[in-house]
DNA sequence: ACGATATAGGAGTATATACGCCTATATCAA
DNA sequence: TTGATATAGGCGTATATACTCCTATATCGT
């Protein structure tokens, strides 16, 4: 299948984005009456799961450019969700932690995560959707599909 | 597993974004040299298959918003690689097209697209690359999670 | 013909993404 | 100590994404 570049459907790259798309707009339904969106939901429960971290350490859990979660962690600042303060260890290194209305956001979101988890599996299938989850957690985390190759 | 919800591998919405995020940086990498983001290279290629056609049919065809794909060609307008007409039947509607331009600077990116999409089948398996995208084509055309459930 | 409704697309706004460059701090070697 | 190098994070810029509201045109029922 040399020739494959004219069929759409053959793109790695255009299937991963349309589905992410896709389904980013379903969950952001079900999380909007929190007044979160996805992006922000990860980033509330990560900080919640793993406790205060830097940027560095945040933005690689979440498989995210560094710059981004800076931009993407002011909103969140803003509205008092999430507070920074100085590295103990590192004067250069800032240290996110949640705060408590960033708490209480996190768990009216909840809900709403579990709703829209629930109608997907429900629609796809609990099986096929654990198969899919292995495979783009080996995408995302796999060091050869980076760019040392 | 009802209280999944703290584990963060099992989130199919955040899954499918970090893949996306990490592949999307790796097939960028190879279309940079010609001066294409992935996006622009699936516009300009879905043009160049399907031939002139309107925002919300190649929107339709990209699973992309609407408005999304509005914005998304103005840099591609504004370079001149795709110009836009009034429809034939329908004075609402704007057709677009590739200039010679841009049908040249898809030629000129489709190395790139071929490098990034034979090393990352070839680093991921081309069998396993194959269920990735027919589970994703699923997800992304399912209209189970579409709204209206 | 005409009024109600539907559709095509733009504008305003906000967040998401990431590259390149910059400053500040840390670390390491001589 | 001190100069070279590495790392943490911010900033400018550009594209990507999508919601809501808006105007223009089309379509359909009467």
């Amino acid at each position: 299948m040399v020739s494959d570049w004219t069929n759409p459907a053959a793109c790695n790259c255009l299937a991963l984005r349309q589905a992410a798309r896709h389904v980013t707009q379903f969950y952001d339904l079900f999380l909007a009456p929190s007044g979160l969106r996805t992006t922000q939901y990860s980033i509330l429960a990560r900080l919640d799961r793993k406790g205060a971290m830097t940027i560095n350490a945040l933005a690689a859990e979440l498989v995210m450019d560094r710059t981004t979660l800076g931009r993407n962690i002011l909103p969140l600042q803003r509205d008092g969700l999430v507070a920074a303060g100085p590295g103990r260890s590192d004067r250069r290194s800032k240290e996110l932690r949640l705060t408590a209305a960033g708490i209480a956001r996190l768990r009216a979101g909840r809900k709403g995560w579990e709703e829209a988890q629930a109608r997907f599996e429900s629609a796809f299938g609990a099986k096929r959707a654990k198969k899919l989850r292995t495979l783009l957690h080996t995408v995302a985390t796999d060091e050869r599909t980076a760019a040392e190759l």
